[in-house]
DNA sequence: CAAGTTTTCGACCCGCCGGTCAACAACTGT
DNA sequence: ACAGTTGTTGACCGGCGGGTCGAAAACTTG
């Protein structure tokens, strides 16, 4: 008598899964909305049931809550380094390129819908965004236009207009580039056009 | 005996009502997407009780649409004027002007984030706002780049790259202002000062 | 391999909300 | 003043989906 050890049905990962049901999360927030959002959605596109998913989360806002706070806190990361060596200029367009390469995930489309959709219903992680993301990155960019001013390298501008203005350029044409369906303007533009377009009109207008 | 003409206790005003329940149902939408929305909170919202939304709309999902293609169909009238006469930057600054008051009625946020969150839904819909709006008012812009470029009042720039520009600005600049427990970038800036500040940047890379 | 542990499943419950409808109140015409 | 019309109401219904929970399957330990 053979004794037939066939694969399990499913695998217990405990490990893995709260990550997978984040990333199933995001997308389905993003498509649906905090409302629209289905958890039995969210649990198929991770592979789960949806008994699983409040195994790991103990309910929808609670989910979206962590789903933000992490993603918010990750975009973070890399994106504002310590000060470093060099002419402004440089500095500058390293960190245009860092940004815009976030802005071109998947996952920012999806995190931006929701910011700006949602984050209202929950103060707490709106002056977590305010104060973590949207003030630090303008900030960044006026410090440095701010180097590169008093080095002589760019014209007399207000550094925090121009970081307004260079992070208005990244976000509205990353976003653009997202939903080429939407937003036909930057269609048959790649991301490399796009950026070259940003940095010449930018750099342009700080000139002396 | 004296007959007494009380005040009837609710009018009947046909006329008005569509209205009042498209105004409610931009605020209720823009406030809790198409999925959150409650008809009960529109009809209250409009001071109304619920089965009169449904006597003049058939459902939620009409309502909608009704709402956005509204919206958008008036966006537009005025936004875009035929050629008219004088050098192109005055063109651009009037063009600016308009577009920015706009933007800046509280009806653009919600309108702006329906259309970001909701719109992938109706397919129709998005195919008629990325060619009214979306594909228009870059187009439009570029136009009158393109007439100060052959005119040499502006130096040779790719007119389309700059009606992205300038609309990007415009519509970032113009949600910030909305939001600022988000966005406090643009804390204690005034709409004029906004607008200086985009007309600077923005004519100043378009100088020779 | 047996007993114990924890992950996973999926059937079930129940409150909420989109949508319906019959009654009623505000008008209109005569 | 009365009948006819229709805008308006609010109680009601049914389905959907968030959340629960017992049971079964996958592991673990000895």
């Amino acid at each position: 008598m053979t004794t037939i050890h066939t694969a399990p049905r499913w695998r217990r990962r405990p490990e893995d899964r709260p990550g997978e049901i984040l990333a199933a999360a995001l997308e389905v927030f993003g498509e649906q909305g905090l409302a629209g959002a289905r958890i039995d959605a969210i649990a198929a596109r991770a592979g789960l049931s949806k008994g699983t998913v409040y195994h790991y989360f103990p309910g929808k806002e609670v989910l979206f809550r962590e789903l933000v706070r992490r993603m918010v806190r990750d975009g973070t990361v890399g994106i504002v380094p310590a000060d470093a060596e060099g002419p402004a200029g440089e500095l500058l367009r390293t960190f245009i390129r860092g940004v815009w390469g976030r802005m071109r995930t998947p996952g920012f489309h999806a995190l931006y819908r929701l910011i700006l959709g949602e984050l209202h219903h929950f103060p707490d992680l709106t002056r977590f965004y305010a104060d973590e993301i949207a003030g630090r990155t303008v900030s960044h960019v006026a410090a440095l236009v701010e180097r590169g001013v008093t080095a002589g390298e760019f014209r007399r501008v207000d550094p925090r207009a121009a970081g307004r203005t260079l992070v208005a350029l990244l976000t509205q044409h990353a976003l653009w580039a997202g939903r080429p369906e939407l937003f036909p303007h930057a269609a048959g533009r790649t991301d490399d056009e796009v950026l070259a377009e940003i940095d010449e009109f930018f750099f342009r207008s700080l000139g002396p």
